[in-house]
DNA sequence: GATCCGACATATA
DNA sequence: TATATGTCGGATC
């Protein structure tokens, strides 16, 4: 049961209030047995037999009150209860008293608020209040004492060679399991570093040599063991090829003997196998310490995986299984859904060091958990009851060596973590050690590799494909990156990286029955130039998008977090009617989710080179390629202009879009070719043009070589004096209406705008309108979530009909009352004018006209929403091309 | 020659 | 450190 769930349950519970069934409903919200609360009601399962009092093992011990202190009442029964009751909760159902008695938190409400606080009896749900449970420093304070371990090994062994580097990631996983082992009852407490510290020369001298003999030991049977020391042979055996394999160990000195002790004093039960693995990832290559782990997925965002992918769909049938009245039912539907959940396949093919396979690990065991947990109040059987859930039907592929060590390692912890808590609820679990087979972590490159050999399916086979694959767009993709993409495409692009797991994504689900795919991806491939050349490849064969969460900020408890934002995107060729569009933790049940991520009948508007309206040619401004070279800010130019007045002329001012939107002044060298020599005469000036002839000479582009020779001036000048028209290529998406400008006078647009060069004045009223917005915002590309404009995507794809000259003139009229009510404010920038928090009136009221006399170029109706507004244009657009 | 993008970049409070 | 909002020129077509 999710949380959106309980909070409706109990919102249901005070809407229909019922004195009589209260506590019983209260409990039934949070998906506790129904059988078991059936008989506490009943009375059989009550450890109370005073009127008004319930109490239930484990669970809760509740008193209704007539009087009026309540508070002593709650302080009384929780210095008396004695049987672990975790909440107690006292009402005269006008206030509601409660007391977690494990966390000894408090409740104190009127007893309608309720649903607003229905988070403090989630660990009734299974759900405990960890506050922050992906913050643990521990997890980060363990990965930096690994990386120092590593480097002091590594210093005190100079070797490069890829099988010794293998050996020494192969070493620090067997390291983590021991540390982790003797902290968590695996070992004996302090077993491992206790043996280490008294058998072995303070000097590290023959730590390597005992080391070797010791994971020999690890990996010996202990009928086979012989002629070993006591303490030696009380460690158990451990197998699961963990310490099966021999390689070289380091040499240790004392330094780095002291640092494996000191590791071990660290609380290593503390670490969560699901994040610190990632932690590790980052161990390795020291150039990559700054970012460590940077990008491991967050427990939550992994949770907004996985829920819609395939655990919802089970809780829902684990949920309908329970709602039966007939026990027998409710027990073969169970027993079904346990043998469903024990032949489910989860496929990470870029699992890292394994969280997504860890996070859906333990949500089956926990499921599997609570079906035994029904099973047992149904049938009150003694049935050996042992987790079918095994780690081989697990799979992953990753890239890097030690991740992929630490991941199969991660996947043992988790499943002894999960035996714990099985034998807390069951008294007996499958035991640890030896450990079993681990998950099918696979070394190597996804995007070359055949996933149906990794994960090889039968057509009853359920398989959901998850993960979080690298992003990296066009222009930062290795060499390598981009034979990957080009190897799998046939050809070059300018598709993200991650591109390619979408695409072998899709292949591999091909029309399989019961296979779907979940990804997080930068949302780059879903705005854009990307999405018109991505998805043709991906929606095919009738496979759909069935779930999406629109754009979110990537955040882990990471240092330095990866700057990016994400799309989490779920795929699948089942037929399912009802897809599902999360957006800022609200849920929205739609027909149709297309590759923005929206809800219209568009599969992706391409780039075009001429407008389909009938409009004038829009331009990318003048593009320097300087370095910074050509263009100066106020001061110095003024530095230059007062030494040599004469200079003024060789100065424009230069607008992008920061300069126009904040109103920045900023200058470039523009001049006449015959005016070189004199220019080279003023010294500020000339040291600036040799740098630039510098830079663009080294550039690996031949074409920047070439105006080398030519360091005065801008490389692309597509410049026309007159006016213009400028619409900057960034803009803030807070913004209501997209700010653009008319230009006068020789002012040089730089490349971070666009412009039109004398332009019919209709025109600025048409490209600032809402309706045109509309249209930015849903085919545009973006920086993250800024609005970027561009001429082929957004300018030359607006459909917009022919119109009237009448037309022209109302819309013109519209303009300069925009223009007007701008001058009346001739102190703030565009950025104020158009903060939607602070828009002068007047300004907003020019706008609304101005959208007004747009919209009826397209029909005499008003439109009433924004998404007519887009039905409308998209369908114009399929006519116009 | 022209342009769209960034597991971003940078200023500001 | 969190928030707000747009640089710059590489790589590709």
């Amino acid at each position: 049961m999710n949380q959106a769930r309980i909070q409706e349950n109990i919102q249901n519970i005070i809407n229909n209030f019922n004195k009589e069934s209260f506590i019983f409903d209260l409990l039934l919200a949070y998906g506790l047995p129904k059988a078991g609360i059936t008989r506490l009601r009943k009375g059989d399962r009550n450890l109370s037999s005073v009127p008004g009092e319930i109490s239930w093992k484990k669970k809760l011990f509740f008193k209704e009150a007539a009087d009026n202190d309540l508070h002593l009442i709650i302080t009384n029964i929780k210095s008396k209860i004695k049987h672990d009751q975790r909440f107690i909760i006292v009402t005269d159902y006008q206030t509601l008293l409660a007391i977690d008695t494990k966390t000894d938190d408090k409740l104190d409400i009127p007893l309608n608020e309720l649903p607003t606080h229905f988070d403090f009896f989630l660990p009734w749900a299974g759900m405990e209040k960890v506050t922050h449970k992906n913050d643990n420093p521990a997890d980060v304070k363990a990965a930096e004492k690994m990386a120092r371990l590593f480097d002091i090994i590594k210093k005190d062994n100079p070797d490069d060679s890829p099988e010794f580097i293998h050996g020494l990631n192969v070493f620090l996983s067997r390291l983590l399991f021991c540390f982790f082992a003797e902290d968590t009852n695996i070992f004996r407490e302090n077993q491992f570093v206790n043996a280490l510290d008294a058998h072995t020369n303070a000097d590290g001298s023959d730590l390597g040599q005992w080391f070797e003999s010791f994971f020999l030991v690890l990996d010996t049977h202990k009928e086979k063991r012989s002629d070993l020391p006591e303490y030696l042979n009380a460690f158990h055996y451990v197998n699961g090829n963990l310490f099966n394999k021999r390689f070289t160990i380091p040499q240790f000195t004392r330094r780095s003997r002291q640092a494996i002790i000191d590791g071990g004093q660290l609380q290593w039960k503390d670490i969560n196998p699901d994040i610190f693995g990632s932690m590790f990832q980052a161990v390795i290559g020291a150039d990559q310490r700054g970012s460590l782990g940077q990008h491991y997925t967050s427990v939550p965002n992994i949770m907004k995986v996985i829920e819609p992918l395939f655990l919802n769909e089970l809780y829902e049938e684990f949920n309908k299984a329970i709602a039966h009245n007939n026990p027998a039912k409710t027990n073969h539907d169970l027993s079904h859904l346990l043998h469903r959940i024990s032949k489910i396949k989860i496929f990470d093919p870029a699992c890292g060091s394994g969280n997504f396979l860890i996070i859906a690990y333990k949500e089956l065991r926990r499921l599997e958990m609570k079906i035994f947990i029904e099973l047992e109040e149904i049938e009150k059987s003694h049935i050996t009851k042992l987790s079918n859930i095994h780690l081989n039907r697990f799979y992953g592929i990753e890239i890097d060596d030690f991740a992929h060590e630490v991941a199969m390692l991660a996947l043992w912890l988790t499943e002894h973590q999960m035996n714990v808590e099985f034998k807390k609820q069951f008294g007996q679990t499958n035991p640890t050690l030896p450990l079993k087979d681990s998950g099918n972590i696979v070394q190597g490159n996804a995007t070359r590799l055949n996933w149906d050999e990794v994960c090889p399916k039968s057509q009853e086979d359920e398989v959901f494909v998850l993960g979080n694959p690298p992003y990296r767009g066009f222009s930062q993709q290795s060499t390598d990156q981009k034979s990957d993409l080009n190897y799998i495409l046939g050809s070059t692009t300018k598709l993200d990286y991650i591109a390619c797991w979408f695409i072998l994504g899709s292949k591999y689900i091909g029309a399989h029955p019961k296979t779907s795919l979940a990804f997080v991806s930068t949302n780059s491939i879903t705005q854009g130039e990307q999405v018109a050349l991505l998805w043709p490849f991906v929606l095919n064969e009738n496979k759909t998008i069935f779930f999406a969460h629109k754009s979110f900020k990537w955040t882990n408890s990471a240092k330095s977090k990866a700057g990016v934002t994400v799309v989490i995107i779920g795929i699948t060729s089942k037929s399912i009617n009802s897809k599902i569009i999360f957006e800022n933790s609200h849920e929205k049940k739609v027909d149709f989710i297309n590759p923005y991520l929206s809800t219209s009948k568009i599969i992706g508007v391409q780039k075009r080179k001429e407008p389909i309206s009938p409009f004038p040619k829009m331009v990318l401004g003048n593009m320097p390629n300087d370095f910074g070279g050509l263009q100066f800010s106020p001061q110095e130019k003024q530095e230059i202009t007062n030494n040599f007045p004469e200079t003024n002329r060789f100065f424009k001012r230069v607008v992008g879009s920061q300069e126009f939107i904040k109103d920045i002044e900023r200058w470039c060298l523009w001049v006449k070719e015959s005016d070189v020599d004199s220019l080279k005469t003023i010294p500020q000036i000339a040291k600036r043009l040799l740098f630039v002839k510098d830079q663009r000479a080294n550039s690996k582009k031949k074409s920047y070589n070439i105006y080398a020779e030519k360091p005065h001036r801008f490389i692309e000048i597509r410049h026309q004096s007159g006016t213009s028209l400028i619409i900057p290529g960034t803009s803030s998406e807070k913004r209501e209406y997209l700010p653009i400008g008319l230009l006068t006078g020789e002012i040089i647009i730089n490349n971070l705008a666009f412009a039109i060069y004398n332009p019919p004045i209709e025109l600025f009223g048409i490209l600032s309108s809402r309706i045109h917005n509309n249209w930015l915002r849903a085919v545009g590309g973006s920086l993250e979530t800024r609005i970027r404009y561009s001429s082929l995507l957004c300018y030359n794809t607006f459909p917009f009909p022919q119109i009237s000259d009448r037309r022209k003139q109302e819309i013109t009229q519209g303009v300069f009352r925009i223009l007007e009510e701008r001058e009346k404010h001739p102190d703030k920038t565009m950025a104020q004018l158009y903060d939607p928090d602070k828009m002068p009136d007047g300004l907003r009221e020019a706008h609304r006209l101005n959208d007004l006399a747009v919209e009826q170029c397209y029909r005499s109706r008003p439109f009433q929403s924004d998404e007519e507004r887009l039905e409308h244009l998209f369908k114009l657009y399929e006519q116009m091309t």
